[in-house]
DNA sequence: TAACAATAGTTGCATATGCAACTATTTTAT
DNA sequence: ATAAAATAGTTGCATATGCAACTATTGTTA
């Protein structure tokens, strides 16, 4: 019986592609931060950008709803303290929980990201129409529940 | 004058979407990597990939096609070196260039990998028609010229 | 030819990341 | 009520990454 070839080549799969285009899309993102004087990496915008739709969350939750460890979330929330954007309360009734907020320059931080990051969607998506946008989705989606995520 | 709001929203730009996706591909094959006891990253496949296409590629070459800042790249070979998975070797001519080879056992781990990489690319592309992935992969492609990015 | 510029690679410093081990607390179960 | 288990967060160790400064070498130019 002939042994069967496996065919497949990552090069020529969705894989690569991907990937290079997150980084370039990351790296893009860096560079607008850098030219609006903002000093914050993308990891730490969408903590902000968490945060200000639901102010005091506690790490845990974050770390979840950010798709990171909460090792991670952790050393990330600690830069952010440094530079005064968050802060953390203790939980009341509960004295392992720290819940995390944003202090007046984090607001004023994420505020003036957000026309810098509303840019450069514009320029992402130039050229796209709506359709292929929701198209490109719908397949992200696709790989993602082939993995059995949501 | 009214002052124009802008109207777009990161989360519902394709953005987040890719990021994730990606995420979770690296996470699988992270993943996959240890289940068939293969002792290297993602990123040090792609080095033995590119290696094993076209041996002896100097530090430059390798860092500019594998999408890296050359230090990045040095390092990773640093690491793949003392696995003994590859070797520099000084150029005759110019000193100051490295060429990098494959040991037989770099070729070996990479040769076991494929099967590894191609059951992951199966799962990832289950359920996904050749149309589909190519209109995926021509978006990605124009989302890249949108940054002037091949 | 001597000074300057370009190039290849390394290293310091900073970012982010996950796993595993650890502390401190709180909850559950016996 | 006491012991065991679960939970929140931190830290050590390892990965990868880019920029800027640095060394060594080679190429250019005046």
């Amino acid at each position: 019986m002939k042994t069967e070839e496996v065919k497949v080549d990552f090069e020529s799969s969705i894989g690569p592609w991907l990937g290079r285009t997150v980084k370039m899309v990351d790296y893009h993102m860096h560079e607008a931060f850098i030219a609006a004087d903002l000093d914050i990496s993308k990891e730490q915008m969408i903590v902000l950008k968490k945060l200000n739709a639901q102010d005091g969350l506690n790490q845990n939750e974050l770390a979840i709803q950010t798709f990171r460890d909460k090792s991670s979330l952790a050393r990330l929330l600690s830069k952010m303290e440094r530079k005064n954007y968050i802060f953390r309360r203790q939980h009341e009734n509960d004295k392992r929980v720290n819940m995390v907020f944003l202090t007046d320059n984090g607001k004023a931080i994420y505020k003036k990201s957000r026309p810098v990051i509303a840019k450069l969607i514009q320029k992402l998506e130039q050229n796209i129409t709506e359709a292929e946008k929701q198209r490109m989705i719908d397949l992200l989606k696709k790989v993602r529940s082939n993995f059995g995520e949501n």
